[in-house]
DNA sequence: CTAAAATATGGTCAAATGACCACATTTTCG
DNA sequence: CGAAAATGTGGTCATTTGACCATATTTTAG
């Protein structure tokens, strides 16, 4: 079950056997079914998650209902609230599985714990959020300057293979664009 | 002229006189004009800032020419680029005073020993970076869900003081619509 | 203090976008 | 395996947006 967390560490840090266990040793491994929910808003994110397999969305509601997808987080890659986790606070997203997921959880507690007994582990999380604020800002760049078939453009050139896994309403949603504009995109495009 | 750091130093962390002292003992004083840049895209960004009056505006430049500004930086704020800082690499955005300002900047191997000599500096630090990376989040989840009138209702309820202060072009860069739609709404508004 | 530059707004028009509906196809679920 | 749900696309239409230009006013710079 761990095995893939266990790879994970080997090629992207330089934590040794030792504090991998260690860190694998305080995992609460979970799955989730498709649409089920990581994070509701309204409730505080307690764990900070690894996804071994599966897809998942973080999303917020607008004042008319409309769903925006901030995120999307896909084999081996971190997610959580970090300002509800940090805080303590009701998040405001929701963090759902688009299809079936395998993780590993970890309470604020325990993953505190381990960046205190593990510098490496401190030091390789530091350096996960400094790229999540780079790629952040990127996004946000992306959002406010490109056109439309721009940001799909760019969507499908980043991540290639969540393209067939996606529904188009949700790539929409993540580009803050409307289906229709997405299928005329797509529709000239075949047709060039 | 760093005696308005030192107040926001003793309103803001719990630094005390001796650390605030020394962080202020490497400090560099700078000045800039009006339209003068800090940083220039394909440069690497080699300081921290700390604002101590004045206006600045982080953006980039789109394909076709056209400006998007990423935030403002007001007094007693920081700026950087953080992805050119830290990786040394060539900046993609600009930091540009928008009215004449002053600042205190420290060169990275400074500040870096600054952190290490001073924990209560590395934490407050680490704070600033992960409430920037919620309040992009906020302003991701805006600029992809909200109407164009409501992303000026959010930026005027925002940053009140800013809007006397900034051209309505430069509002609009900000907001991610044209200078038309933005008067369209002012009038609108003005006409209720 | 004055000329030049910049700003803010209004008018006009074309293009783009999004909402809504319908239908065919694919996927999901039990 | 089959019914139900979900998806993807096309058509239509109203609304919104942005580009361009003109004009008046304000701000800047020397």
């Amino acid at each position: 079950m761990t095995s893939g967390f266990e790879i994970y560490c080997h090629s992207h840090t330089n934590l040794s056997d030792e504090e991998i266990e260690r860190i694998v040793s305080t995992a609460i491994p979970g799955s989730l079914q498709r649409n089920e929910s990581l994070l509701q808003q309204g409730q505080v994110c307690r764990h900070k998650t690894f996804i071994l397999k599966g897809l998942l969305r973080t999303y917020g509601i607008a004042e008319d209902g409309s769903e925006y997808i901030l995120q999307f987080s896909t084999d081996n890659s971190w997610t959580l609230d970090a300002e509800s986790y940090h805080l303590q606070s009701a998040s405001q997203f929701n963090i759902t599985a688009i299809e079936r997921t395998e993780v590993l959880q970890w309470t604020r507690a325990d993953f505190d714990r381990l960046l205190t007994d593990i510098p490496a582990l401190n030091i390789y999380s530091l350096q996960l959020i400094t790229r999540t604020t780079y790629t952040g800002r990127q996004r946000l760049f992306t959002t406010l300057s490109a056109s439309p078939e721009e940001k799909y453009e760019d969507f499908v050139r980043t991540y290639p293979d969540l393209l067939a896994r996606l529904p188009l309403h949700m790539i929409a949603a993540y580009l803050g664009i409307s289906l229709k504009t997405l299928t005329r995109i797509r529709h000239s495009q075949l047709h060039r």
